[in-house]
DNA sequence: TATAATGTGGGACAAAGTGGGGAATTTTCC
DNA sequence: GGAAAATTCCCCACTTTGTCCCACATTATA
């Protein structure tokens, strides 16, 4: 399943590991575009396919359905793990992510998330105090 | 049934055994994810199942709904009990819930919590004193 | 008291993560 | 256009981590 914090490294060429857990979820290929609140967004082709789909059918004329497009279908690359499940992380989406070298793959159960390890601490003590968490849990899971 | 509070202690490798009591409740695999006020919360995977379809639902345009997911979805994960019954608790699940050695394991009816022992000792503490608890007793039990 | 079940520990092997050399390719700059 | 620099890719190797297996001590059960 995808899902999950996994702690990682950048080496000093910028390659990063995918989790071996993930792999088998993942195919050949990923995706991997500007995400939301400084990350990465990294889906399955399959998936991808989904979110174009929709990005399409937004009409032309409408202003901020032309930079939602932009942001997401503008700044995807297709990454082709090495054998050892590495993939090359472009040097755009690396910079708007903030990431240095400790980085956190998290999986969000139909794709996943990469977050400088600080930025992911942050956004998890966040959660921790935010009321809609709190709620969510006291709903009835 | 789930419930009680058993202490154990985490071996060298960080292996935490599960109340033999428990197992038969819990199926192959359970998922282990933050609970609230430092503990780790962990789910036999039919119930688990239902957290996520209800997470999956939220949209993505939502800044909190996504810092739900995160909290939950993003820091699970699958583990499978070992032939004697101990799992391998991730590290950064371990991290968070302050974990060294000495751990107890809380049933809970329907899921587990695991704490380290002195803060389960002290949230016993602030339980016993807690308006809320002798109120509830109070009441009508 | 014998027998089984449970918690705990550790050795050995396999898998995963990390790092780096060097060839091939692309980009940059003169 | 061509040389130099940088980048990417394909290997291989080392280290750490996870998993499997067996063993032993303690506690519960017959």
């Amino acid at each position: 399943m995808i899902i999950g914090d996994h702690p990682y490294r950048l080496d000093s060429k910028g390659r990063l590991t995918l989790p071996s857990k993930f792999r088998p979820y993942l195919g050949e290929t990923v995706i991997a575009t500007r995400g939301l609140d400084r990350c990465i967004w990294v889906f399955p082709k399959a998936r991808w396919e989904k979110v174009v789909a929709k990005l399409d059918a937004l009409p032309m004329g409408d202003r901020e359905a032309r930079r939602v497009r932009r942001w997401i279908i503008g700044s995807a690359h297709e990454l082709e793990p090495d054998k050892a499940g590495r993939i090359l992380i472009p040097p755009v989406l690396r910079d708007y992510a903030g990431i240095r070298q400790e980085v956190i793959v998290a999986g969000l159960h139909g794709y996943l998330e990469i977050w400088d390890r600080e930025a992911w601490q942050e956004e998890m003590e966040k959660a921790a105090e935010s009321e809609f968490v709190r709620g969510s849990w006291q709903g009835n899971f």
